[in-house]
DNA sequence: CATCAAAAAATTTGATCATATTGTGGAGCA
DNA sequence: TGCTCCACAATATGATCAAATTTTTTGATG
């Protein structure tokens, strides 16, 4: 009999999965600022993990490009050139698109519905300006259009590119305000509900190379 | 006194580096057949290696697609489904085409001349079948010519698109020999040696999309 | 005597390993 | 068939060694 009910009920996931997690989102939603160095005993302690957890963590998301592996063995978020900005606005041009011209074939009702509701709270969080809820409401809502899409290796490649950009964002997001943040998210929803595929993925890539040009507009300027 | 030349000489690059570049070899190149399960013992001895360098290249290739990670607790190369094949060749044709336009515009006359003798040697191994040679020169090839677009983001994509679709090639040309390969590595330079790289972005897609095309056909029979 | 620079010591951090712990699949038994 | 128990493989810890960075010391020069 092992009714354990284990404290924090964790039994199921292990640590190097979790300290990825957590460590994922630092870096996602720019509470690491890029330029900034990670160090697995920092982290050891600030996770309070093991060091063979955090070691494999910090590969994983080396690997996914979410983190820099500095020639002697330091590792940073790394700073986007104005170059690989414009890497990832055609990367994600390319294949955003694609994703939710499959995501509409296969979105049903209620996960249109779903979408709206996540959208909503988004409104509500560029409206009271709050930049932490707008970012992850932002990625949860795009998150989400890619999971209808059913194609895992797409996806995965739009999650590696917003592990890539997510870090600029918090930065773009300070400096021109998240009330003059503007998005196509009504439009791609209304073309899903209306079953225009085409349409839908017309207004995502509108989305997508909006946002990307500022973050654009931002990096050009400071660096 | 600690004279301890090092056997192998390999104090510059880490252990976990060494591991994972062989094992990203094994899988790229097919030597671990899609379906067969890693485990990390197993890899220890066969590359006789500690166990934490082992876990952390496991780490980076599942990150990267080359590796499953099956709920439980174990580890293998994935099959590929009809589907993800249709993802690989859309990703592949939108991603490419551009690597080689941005090569085009930054090869030198003798950069050309190195990808013609990879070439070279690429036919030289489909003449006498030798499989192994063959699929080595052709990642060599695609490889050499990204690098030149100067483009990390959108070659880090094509490479682990390559993790995805490699161990397949191999499943491939067991099947159709590789007398019947035909690809468009001749047109490509040519259309870069004149300076046209609409053109060669073209041929490339042209390329991708025959070699991919082969892939969902010998993986359509398959599955 | 103050200042700067180079050298050396000390501390921090990363890499690796040996080992303990935990969970999973399967063998054996009811 | 369904259960318990066992063995093995994976996960996780902490110790140890090596490399790199920072700090301190020292010496030369103005």
């Amino acid at each position: 009999m092992k009714d354990d009910v284990n404290l924090t009920n964790e039994s199921k996931v292990p640590a190097h999965e979790m300290v990825y997690r957590k460590l994922r989102d630092l870096v996602l939603f720019g509470e690491i600022a890029p330029g900034q160095a990670v160090t697995i005993q920092g982290l050891t302690d600030q996770l309070d993990a093991g060091m063979t957890p955090v070691r494999e963590a910090i590969r994983r998301l080396i690997a996914e490009g979410a983190l820099d592996f500095m020639g002697n063995r330091r590792v940073c978020v790394p700073n986007l050139s104005v170059q690989n900005v414009n890497e990832l606005i055609f990367a994600r041009q390319a294949i955003e698109p694609q994703l939710i011209l499959l995501a509409t074939q296969h979105a049903t009702p209620e996960d249109i519905d779903h979408l709206c509701r996540i959208d909503t709270e988004l409104d509500q969080a560029i409206k009271i300006g709050d930049v932490t809820a707008y970012l992850r409401g932002n990625y949860r809502f795009h998150k989400a259009l890619y999971a209808l899409s059913k194609a895992p290796i797409l996806v995965s490649i739009a999650d590696g590119l917003w592990l890539r950009f997510g870090p600029s964002l918090r930065v773009v997001c300070g400096r021109i305000g998240t009330l003059n943040l503007t998005d196509q998210h009504k439009e791609t929803l209304s073309a899903m509900r209306a079953g225009d595929a085409e349409k839908a993925a017309r207004a995502i890539r509108e989305d997508v190379i909006q946002g990307m040009e500022q973050v654009r507009h931002v990096m050009t300027q400071t660096a």
